[in-house]
DNA sequence: TCTGGGGTCCTAGGACCC
DNA sequence: TCTGGGGTCCTAGGACCC
């Protein structure tokens, strides 16, 4: 069996637990550069505000309703989610943390269910103030339709999808669009064949729906059905990571650019070391303004002889990367890095024509620099390439402080 | 005026091999 | 004019998720 717990429209929450007062209000989240929305309360939602909706395009309307928007606050969401993420492991010990805000776990005793749902959902309530929906069935698929299911409940929030007759009037219900792994293209091409319900996706010919959509979408047909065919992960290995803005004002000039995307290279180098990888390349990406014409963007690839996590190389190979794409006549509206290729420190392939005492040297220096800026505060030391204060081209013109992540921004009682 | 960021997996097709 | 058959590996791009 498989359960799923979900924050309950988490980066709000996260922002309720520390500011009651927004309680009961029509409550957004904003992207960066306080653009799109990224999170509603249940106030908001009821008002129409629409996920993704720009925020110029609701402002007024929003405002008007007594809405409050908030502008995204990921160092609290990041630290509140690590709290949620501690305490169902320690309930169940193996867990998949599937995104900030839910994870799903395995157990083996359904007979226990009701109560360790209840279990859970009362422990994260009480200890971080989030409330969550739990959903439990025998795949991960059937289990997200059950977290849905218990997302609607105004009390409870908890739905154990195990009864063939439930299931069965579930899928009918369903929208095929609303199921996991299904998208907006796939639910196209599958409406066109006269699929409309969870239920007809899961009694469509097996063969068929792999020729037509690939092996995915057949094991989302299985898991409706009951097969388990999506694992369950217990902790995936990142294959990628990846650091990118958008900018207020765009940009402008080699050398700016390059600045700017130095210190996302840093960014990413630095999680890169924190979960003890190593990474073969890096791609570095540019667009212009996506919305307008003309509109340019590429990206460039560059491999590097032996998996490192040394700031300086990749800087150096995003440099030369950059070089090839970037075009002069152009303003910059994006740009980014992605870490590829990620291995664990311990089982890197070496090259052979760099002496051991030289990758002791460059080992020891990003340790030396990593541990005075845990000790001294992040950006103390960095590379003379950076820009230091990315900050300046990012709007975040609503966001809360800090509470549990800065010592300056400790809330207080009076 | 204004439109996010961070991931995963699969597939087709090209380059290359014998 | 005509020009085989059987593979592997890599990459870009497209689909999905939150």
């Amino acid at each position: 069996m498989y359960l799923l717990i979900d924050c309950d429209n988490f980066f709000v929450s996260c922002e309720r637990v520390f500011r009651p007062c927004l309680k009961d209000r029509p409550v957004v989240v904003l992207s960066n550069n306080d653009g799109c929305v990224v999170a509603r309360s249940y106030e908001a939602k009821a008002l129409g505000v629409p996920m993704c909706a720009p925020y110029f395009k609701i402002e007024k309307t929003f405002k008007a309703a007594g809405g409050i928007a908030l502008s995204s606050n990921y160092e609290l969401y990041a630290d509140i989610s690590k709290r949620v993420m501690r305490l169902i492991a320690d309930c169940f010990g193996k867990i998949e943390i599937y995104s900030i805000d839910e994870a799903f776990a395995e157990i083996d005793d359904r007979e226990d269910l009701p109560r360790l749902t209840l279990q859970i959902r009362n422990t994260i309530l009480k200890q971080t103030g989030i409330s969550v929906s739990v959903g439990a069935a025998a795949t991960k698929t059937l289990c997200k339709i059950a977290g849905e299911i218990a997302k609607k409940q105004t009390v409870g929030k908890i739905c154990i999808l195990t009864e063939p007759d439930n299931i069965a009037a579930a899928l009918q219900k369903l929208d095929v669009g609303d199921v996991w792994g299904i998208g907006r293209k796939l639910v196209k091409k599958l409406n066109f064949m006269g699929i409309f319900t969870a239920a007809e996706l899961a009694a469509a010919p097996h063969a068929l729906i792999r020729q037509s959509f690939g092996i995915l979408t057949e094991k989302t047909l299985q898991e409706l059905n009951g097969i388990p065919c999506i694992g369950f992960e217990d902790t995936p290995r990142q294959k990628s990571i990846l650091c990118s803005r958008s900018f207020e004002t765009e940009i402008n000039g080699f050398e700016n650019l390059k600045k700017i995307i130095a210190e996302f290279v840093d960014n990413a180098c630095l999680r890169l070391r924190e979960q003890n990888g190593l990474a073969g390349g890096i791609v570095v990406f540019i667009a212009t303004n996506r919305f307008h014409e003309p509109y340019y963007n590429n990206s460039k690839l560059i491999g590097l002889p032996e998996a490192s996590c040394h700031t300086a190389k990749f800087t150096k190979a995003m440099t030369e990367g950059l070089k090839s794409i970037y075009r002069p006549e152009f303003y910059y509206k994006r740009a980014g890095i992605m870490l590829v290729g990620i291995e664990d420190a311990g089982a890197a392939q070496k090259d052979f024509l760099i002496s051991e005492t030289e990758r002791t040297k460059e080992t020891e220096l990003m340790k030396a620099v990593d541990a005075v800026n845990r000790k001294l505060g992040r950006k103390t030391l960095y590379f003379g390439a950076q820009e230091a204060g990315i900050r300046h081209y990012i709007k975040r013109e609503h966001k809360s402080p800090s509470y549990t992540t800065s010592w300056n921004d400790l809330p207080q009682v009076h």
